[in-house]
DNA sequence: TTATTATTGTCACAAATTGAGACAATAAAT
DNA sequence: ATTTATTGTCTCAATTTGTGACAATAATAA
């Protein structure tokens, strides 16, 4: 992690959205003895494309390829600069102040949303932090900079994005009840659906495809399955 | 133009939208002495909010404050690093390599797309650059760098966010008729729009305000003029 | 075996929105 | 007074969406 290593000024933030218990969750870090919270993030080699390095620092910490990446903004204010936390956080875990002076400087951040299978994923801390662990959306910690502007414009994004791309489908796994994804749009909406015409839409997008029927052992009708890949 | 006085690695570029004649334009630059076309762009100074640097340099191309404009994309790939073409500008305007040597470093660009009243703008050229002028979106000179993407990818952002913002407006003078919205929003989407739904689609938004009738000395009936603000 | 229960898939109809054209009302020219 | 081109509005059809009804299950309880 040596600065000429890395483009300067430049950095990435990522919002890494899960489904779980019928709530959506992100992906935050702590930093080792700070009470700092953060959203995942990293720096760009100078050899290296942006999206690359997104994707670098998610396999990192989830492990997983091939994710589901958006880009949705850039924060440049420099209100969002505040150098003696990160010194904080340099400090707190014994890291030299000299060799990292340049993380103390003005960063701007592309930040990217992602949609990952929560139960594929088991989260890695990195070097600094103690954990990285989901927190359900509506019961974030305090986070530093200006990193609950960024999920909430991801949160926005999101939502905005959901009707025109279907993309609640990679919250879920592989094959999955109309009532999962019914659960999963209502997360990310904040509010109810309707049962029948949400079914209806869906089914007109003639993208899904209907496998075998899933049973559960409750005393009802079993739904059919569904995926999403042909 | 020091180094010490910007940021490192991270530029932005603008998508200037006018209307006029009919058809949607945007501004382009043209350097001394190279034949490179590139879109208006810049650099963010260390105190400075990264949407207010555009914003700077936004006024000093067009001489306008207060421009509506939104941040689209970052672009970020290593491809579009190409140092033998800005050294080439740098030459053809006899500029010290040596003192501007960090313009050869690899950018990251923030894009934002803007849309202002043609009649308004007197495009302005800077010091690299022998002209700042209007061209047609459909008969672009070649761009340098990944430019054309740039613009491609503004357009379809514009054309996605037209129905959910309303936006055509700002290409507008204060006071139009509905005819010259409605050619507006062709312009934009590249297709023509029945007359009778967009007017409906127009009122019912209930936003605009309609003011006297337009005599123009036509053999029919003038129509009404109509303004956004209140 | 036969109800009972909870949930699912689908249909039917109403309500709202959009598509498409008809038509009267102009301004100015003939 | 008639003609021409365009505008504002209306009507009806077509499509989409909202809302509830209802039969079809799987398992449980009687």
């Amino acid at each position: 992690m040596n600065q000429k290593d890395f483009l300067t000024n430049i950095a990435f933030d990522s919002v890494v959205f899960g489904f779980s218990g019928g709530s959506l969750k992100i992906l935050i870090m702590e930093y080792h003895n700070t009470g700092f919270f953060a959203l995942p993030g990293g720096f760009v080699q100078r050899n290296e494309n942006l999206n690359d390095a997104v994707r670098r620092g998610l396999k990192e910490r989830t492990g997983l390829d091939n994710i589901y990446l958006e880009q949705f903004y850039t924060f440049g204010d420099t209100a969002r600069y505040k150098p003696e936390i990160m010194q904080t956080i340099l400090e707190s875990s014994n890291y030299s102040l000299e060799k990292y002076e340049w993380l103390l400087d003005r960063f701007i951040s592309v930040a990217y949303y992602a949609l990952i299978n929560y139960k594929e994923v088991v989260p890695q801390p990195d070097a600094l932090s103690d954990s990285c662990e989901w927190y359900d959306i509506d019961a974030l910690p305090p986070l530093i900079f200006d990193h609950a502007d960024i999920v909430a414009k991801a949160l926005q994004t999101l939502r905005d994005n959901l009707d025109r791309k279907l993309v609640g489908i990679n919250l879920l796994p592989a094959r999955f009840t109309m009532n999962d994804l019914q659960k999963v749009y209502e997360a990310i909406l904040g509010e109810k659906i309707r049962r029948t015409t949400f079914q209806r839409k869906m089914l007109s997008l003639e993208i899904l495809k209907r496998h075998e029927k899933q049973y559960l052992g409750k005393a009802h009708k079993a739904p059919y399955l569904y995926s999403f890949e042909d």
